[in-house]
DNA sequence: CAAAACTGTGTCCGTTGGATACAGAGTACT
DNA sequence: AGTACTCTGTATCCAACGGACACAGTTTTG
């Protein structure tokens, strides 16, 4: 009930402004010994260690030979924060490769993604939900966008494709980092095997697939496989689009 | 460091307990007053209003007339109380409609499992991570494979579908409850134009995009778009497969 | 040179998840 | 039946976390 009142507003600008407005100019006072993007590089290093479970305003504060408190100087609160580290840990959006179509685009712009969120599996979790976005999560937004212009779809197609490919690099980062948790060895086998055994009657179709997908390297080629069904799909409408 | 130690694979053996052992024979004791169900239930109807920051061990005891501690004789703690709330919320998959081939069993499946996040957005961000998965969602996985059997795709690119599937599921579902936080005039106004407006020449395409999709009501479509691409994509590789 | 503004610090508080010890209730064994 | 055992719910306590607030030091502007 207190999380709809008018304060939530003010919150959203002051992120907007964190995020998107430029250092201003001339201060009056000392000069500050921390930068944001410094402050967000030592929140992402200690969340790409031990999650945003380890992440505390102490954490980075000592990280940083400061007092908890000076960080709010920079930071309104712990979830501006990680907002801003976000947006520094996506980055830039890398540049198209050269003489490519746009299939070729949107594959090299999934696969970047896929890697992104690779490297930081906390943005995972932090990327749900709403929240403002910043000029580099933009700007990736952009780039997908730009590689569909030309192709006969309208507005909103390129921005559901967009999502559709976004979507894909999140889900297979987040699998994927999910498997490599704990001991590699019982990674699928803690999280699916261990379960079936015992239970061959309730689940036969399952069973069928983990023991066929067994004998194959299947797991690594899930983002080929559904980079290359999605990309078909859009293929085939651009295609109808002209006949 | 101390998050991968021997006590990790202990956790996970307590909730794969609690999340499949069906409740034990005749006890000693006093009756006990709660039962699983009914504190997870406790549990999703406070997380449906005010999400999993709001969801707290002494909001669940109360809305249930006992203590805060009383819970923990039920369930480990609330990682795990949320595990739980997560098979609950889930349900038992729903039944295939009848007389549907493969492509009309996973769209189906893809909106019911849409239905599901949409109505405990909460699943979203709890579902993220390495995590045990219980009874119910394994059922889910299981009709999906269920409904590709035959096909002749082999168990690993039936995983793999299964899995975009539900991540656009999943996707969809986070985008559309993102949207609708706040006021809904401000929905999209606040979430992208209002960010765009001054810097046209940063975002073209974007820029484009957005208002091209405005005329159009494109944003409700978001889910049937990516699922029909999803599925004319497999609908090809399972063609190509079977000439 | 004084005033103003800004930075970093120390201290304090509310809330949260969780551990532990204890009192009562119901069942099993003699 | 009666006793001992075991399980339940409770009360109390603690550490860690996010954050508010007032204060002291430093640098720029008049």
């Amino acid at each position: 009930m207190d999380r709809a009142g008018a304060d939530d507003v003010a919150d959203k600008r002051r992120l907007r402004e964190l995020l998107w407005d430029t250092p201003s100019g001339p201060r009056r006072g000392p000069r500050p010994t921390l930068t944001l993007p410094a402050i967000a590089r030592a929140g992402i290093a200690i969340a790409d260690a031990d999650g945003l479970d380890g992440l505390t305003m102490q954490r980075v504060a000592e990280s940083l030979d400061v007092t908890k408190m000076a960080l709010y100087r920079y930071v309104p609160g712990k979830a501006e924060l990680v907002a801003l580290m976000i947006e520094v840990a996506i980055g830039e959006p890398p540049p198209p490769p050269a003489d490519a179509g746009w299939r070729g685009q949107l594959d090299d712009w999934a696969r970047q993604m896929f890697d992104r969120f690779r490297r930081h599996p906390w943005a995972l979790t932090a990327t749900v939900g709403a929240r403002v976005m910043g000029p580099n999560e933009l700007g990736w937004l952009e780039r997908a966008l730009a590689a569909l212009t030309g192709t006969g779809l309208h507005g909103g197609e390129m921005l559901d494709v967009a999502v559709l490919l976004l979507g894909h690099a999140r889900n297979l980062a987040q699998q994927v980092s999910a498997m490599e948790t704990g001991t590699p060895e019982q990674a699928l086998e803690s999280g699916l095997a261990a379960l079936l055994r015992g239970r061959e009657e309730c689940f036969p179709a399952l069973i069928a697939a983990v023991e066929s997908a067994a004998t194959h390297a299947a797991q690594d080629q899930a983002l080929d496989f559904g980079l290359s069904r999605i990309l078909d799909g859009v293929d085939l409408l651009i295609k109808t689009r002209h006949p």
